[in-house]
DNA sequence: TTGTAGGCGTTATCAT
DNA sequence: ATGATAACGCCTACAA
């Protein structure tokens, strides 16, 4: 019934019979290709203006490149991913491409959001502390050029991964409160089944026990455990903080922790940090609240998302060797733990 | 030098073959076309499977679905917005439909993060908190079904969209405070350009107005405002903290901004709720933590969420009236205001 | 129920 | 320096 409205898109077509040359003219233009007069591409460039032509995107991915990267990110409510999205965003700004995000809240959805970027011909990926086997990610990479960032593998070729030194950070943070004067330190870390070895937390693991052990602390080493179940988290936390032997500060793996055992510990009616000391990661914008005044390492998710983009966008350029980058933290001293005033020196 | 790799993609034609059918057989049992044998598709789903076909999102895209739909965000850092994008996944768990995000951190990048949302041929668009002109938004929403959520346009016609209600929420606010015998009660806004009318702090207000209306504390009416910097915020809520005239309870538009204030107000050694209440608004999830306790309003982003994805599937399926969708919030009382016991009924 | 022509808007190659 | 032409993988008629 209703008049097949005839809403003809603009195409290079269009472009051409207005500018009066041909499409394939249009089309070097667009492409920057060799061979085009400087007063045809004038032409076709106010054409273009005039018409407010758009390349149509899924025409382009169908033979060319679609210049959108594909983001993946295990969840949302860690603000210290979204200051890796700020990063990442940075880094693609004087580029063609643009970020677009997919969230993969369960280990398990992960996979089918990588396969939408696959399947939507997307020009590269970045994933960020995925949760699938190293072999997997090899297997990706090897079909979309990828970088992937919080996930130590020194050794891949398939693909660049970013990172923050890790051993160092939990060797600055048990140096901090080590002179502060604590000695009693446990460590907070994350529940997992696969390669602990390659992640953060696994990471911090080995940079604690070795930092304690210089420091002459290693009978004092203590390692609890939980997922990422917010409950569970809080169940430790309170085990811990209400046992006989309570450590005098607990170091946990992400600021995340760290909240939640702030909050048992007032819980509690402990004094923060008097009773005990509480030390996160990831120096994420709500530690300087006041109430919290939580001592972290920031390991500037920003410039590890920067850093991500750009290795990105030169894998896609044809860069066919894999380069692993790790950038150097620090610590940042705040009232949750003693030491605070001379804190701001990183190692 | 290195050997063509004849990589052949594996597309609806090589599986045609490997079924030994039609290629626009497999094109019909990919779309689920009417006529089609059932021992057909089984050959056909079987080869699909066997060859692990996916189709090519940009052919697709050139003619029908990309089932993509593309979620805007203003912003990573406030945790409404990931409470949202749960919801928006869960409305789009059982459709073949999968989300995308990009996120626009100033006003300036909202149209292009929006372009190239459009320009990759999804099939549909939601908008979270949008700061751009309502004309503007009605001329995408001519161009791509669209949802609107954050944004009370209830004349709108060319798109949907999902608020909760904002002016129950605040006076929910100014009744529980009332309740719990605070009389002079600030309303802390937020301070823009465009169109105070349609955004949830300029209902907030008006809920506010009213409410204190209503309860006899017209004069003491007072409202500040500050813009999305935190050194602006922060420095709005030092100067009401200090006045001689202090309010004895602020009510922040946003958790966000009640967090800050809750922060000063800590560092100038007031006592919450005692010397000052504060409440927040969205509920977010660190309004739990003890040293935070914030009461709240919650308005369920994640309801919120699905809401708008179910709606925005509805009208890409064709529906052509549009939909305005207000769910009702409740306010959550926690230790940052008295009365808290009473609070968690909703109005 | 199955198979066969276009066509979508580009890019890239090959003639002019 | 330009312009014509063949893919690209899928969808949508329409014909068998």
């Amino acid at each position: 019934m209703e008049p097949k409205k005839k809403s003809s898109r603009i195409t290079i077509r269009t472009v051409a019979e207005d500018a009066g040359v041909s499409f394939s003219a249009v089309s070097k233009v667009l492409r920057n290709a060799y061979g085009v007069s400087d007063t045809l591409r004038a032409k076709v460039q106010a054409s273009i203006e005039r018409l407010g032509y758009r390349p149509h995107a899924a025409a382009r991915g169908m033979k060319g490149h679609t210049y959108t990267l594909g983001v993946i990110l295990p969840n949302m409510h860690n603000p210290f991913f979204s200051d890796v999205m700020l990063g990442v965003n940075d880094g693609l700004n004087r580029t063609p491409y643009q970020a677009l995000l997919g969230v993969s809240r369960a280990a398990s959805e992960e996979r089918s959001a990588i396969d939408a970027i696959v399947d939507r011909q997307m020009d590269g990926l970045i994933l960020i502390a995925p949760r699938m086997k190293t072999s997997e990610l090899v297997a990706i990479a090897e079909t979309i050029p990828t970088v992937v960032l919080g996930l130590h593998l020194p050794d891949v070729t398939a693909f660049d991964t970013v990172n923050n030194d890790d051993t160092l950070g939990a060797s600055l943070v048990v140096r901090h409160l080590k002179h502060g004067g604590y000695r009693s330190i446990a460590y907070f870390t994350m529940d997992t089944s696969v390669d602990y070895g390659r992640a953060p937390f696994g990471h911090r693991e080995v940079g604690y026990r070795a930092a304690m052990n210089d420091l002459g602390l290693s009978e004092r080493v203590r390692v609890i455990a939980a997922s990422e179940n917010l409950r569970e988290i809080q169940l430790e936390a309170r085990k811990l903080l209400e046992a006989s032997r309570r450590p005098e500060a607990i170091f946990c793996w992400t600021d995340y922790v760290a909240f939640e055992v702030l909050s048992v510990a007032v819980e509690l009616g402990l004094r923060v940090p008097e009773d005990v000391a509480i030390v996160g990661y990831d120096n994420t914008a709500f530690c300087d609240l006041a109430p919290i005044s939580l001592t972290s390492v920031d390991q500037s998710g920003q410039q590890l998302g920067m850093q991500a983009a750009q290795l990105l966008v030169e894998r896609i350029k044809g860069r066919s060797h894999a380069e692993h980058v790790v950038i150097t933290p620090r610590i940042v001293g705040r009232g949750s733990s003693l030491g605070a005033h001379d804190a701001k020196l990183s190692g």
